[in-house]
DNA sequence: TACATATTGGAACGATCAGTCAATAACCTG
DNA sequence: CAGGTTATTGACTGATCGTTCCAATATGTA
């Protein structure tokens, strides 16, 4: 049996992810990687791979560990649209509690990368229509116990509401006051009325 | 009087325009931008400064001299809905058009240099902002003329239409399908009734 | 004709890029 | 303790980055 790694490979992939999540995939270097993950060369493309390998678990460790995490939130019984309310403002108030203003990993990647890179935009398409469906069952839901109007289309509400949070996010990542966004969204949210 | 430019500076701003749309910022190299714009390095640095000044002279140029002018359209009196549902839709039909699906310079800006270059920023605000106002006037008319319901705040709608614009275009440049995303502004715009 | 300036093409700058490699150190098993 | 296996380490590669600079050439005006 052979010496044991020194680090903790998921508590470097998350050290990467919040590299690639604050920079983006170009501007990030090796050497940000390196100094952030605390290890060094050999260690990192010997345990990940080069560089987009790398991206490419950060991305999967995001969608899975950090995002699907937070839809749990919706699945839960009960009352459907207030917890889909109360998701949503959840999602906003960290989205703006971030000093940094990062938004979110699967949007910034969308933006930079997704038209040049396939193999990457399939796993973001996926993550979006993750989002989507998750949306999609909580309004069935709703409409399932009368909180929906019978003339409403929980497939077509439910892509608005994906839509929604990403022209949130991009929002937000421009410098919108924390007070627009949420009103904003409470028009958006409306429509569910 | 000196010897006159060979090439246009207009024209070469505008064929830098579409290097950095289409890669971004980080993405696009000097050498990219020589062989686009089709002159040589001294002519260059000499005519646009370095690779960050000619980026603001592109935005620039985008703002001004592309949005601005489609923005225009929203403008003309006669009956103010019809205008701006044909406006959201002209723009998702050349959002999809473009084989490249490169989305809208100003959000691909916002999404991978907002949060660290501060002095773009003010500019890309202002350029949302420019919408979000056109958005704006083109609703305080609607509701003057009788066409928006009493109850609704120009406002607060045009700050969710030009979010929902944003998340439009983070939607195409996904890859949805065109009519999911037809579909989706059409619930969005449902709002107005 | 002569001066001034722009274009051209390329050489070269230091810096940084992603990635490789061999020597060294640390650990586990036997 | 010894032998084998792997992690760690840091120097090193060639390529590319943005930028500067220069000498040669071309073209306008005075």
């Amino acid at each position: 049996m052979p010496r044991p790694k020194e680090f903790n490979p998921d508590d470097a992939i998350e050290k990467a992810m919040h590299v690639f999540w604050h920079k983006g995939y170009e501007a990030t270097s090796m050497e940000d990687l390196l100094t952030a993950m605390d290890l060094n060369r050999g260690s990192l493309y010997d345990t990940f791979g080069d560089k987009r390998q790398l991206f490419l678990k950060v991305i999967d460790r995001y969608c899975h560990g950090f995002v699907a995490e937070k839809f749990l939130l919706l699945d839960q019984p009960g009352p459907a649209l207030p917890t889909l309310r109360r998701f949503i403002h959840e999602m906003i108030e960290g989205a703006l509690a971030d000093p940094q203003r990062r938004g979110c990993l699967i949007a910034n990647t969308v933006m930079e990368l997704s038209p040049h890179k396939k193999e990457i935009a399939g796993t973001l398409r996926q993550a979006l229509k993750m989002a989507e469906d998750t949306f999609f069952k909580v309004l069935a839901r709703a409409k399932q116990q009368g909180e929906l109007k019978h003339d409403k289309d929980p497939r077509a509400l439910a892509r608005f509401l994906a839509t929604m949070m990403q022209g949130t996010i991009v929002m937000i990542k421009a410098g919108a006051s924390a007070d627009v966004v949420k009103q904003t969204a409470e028009t958006a949210l409306s429509i569910l009325n």
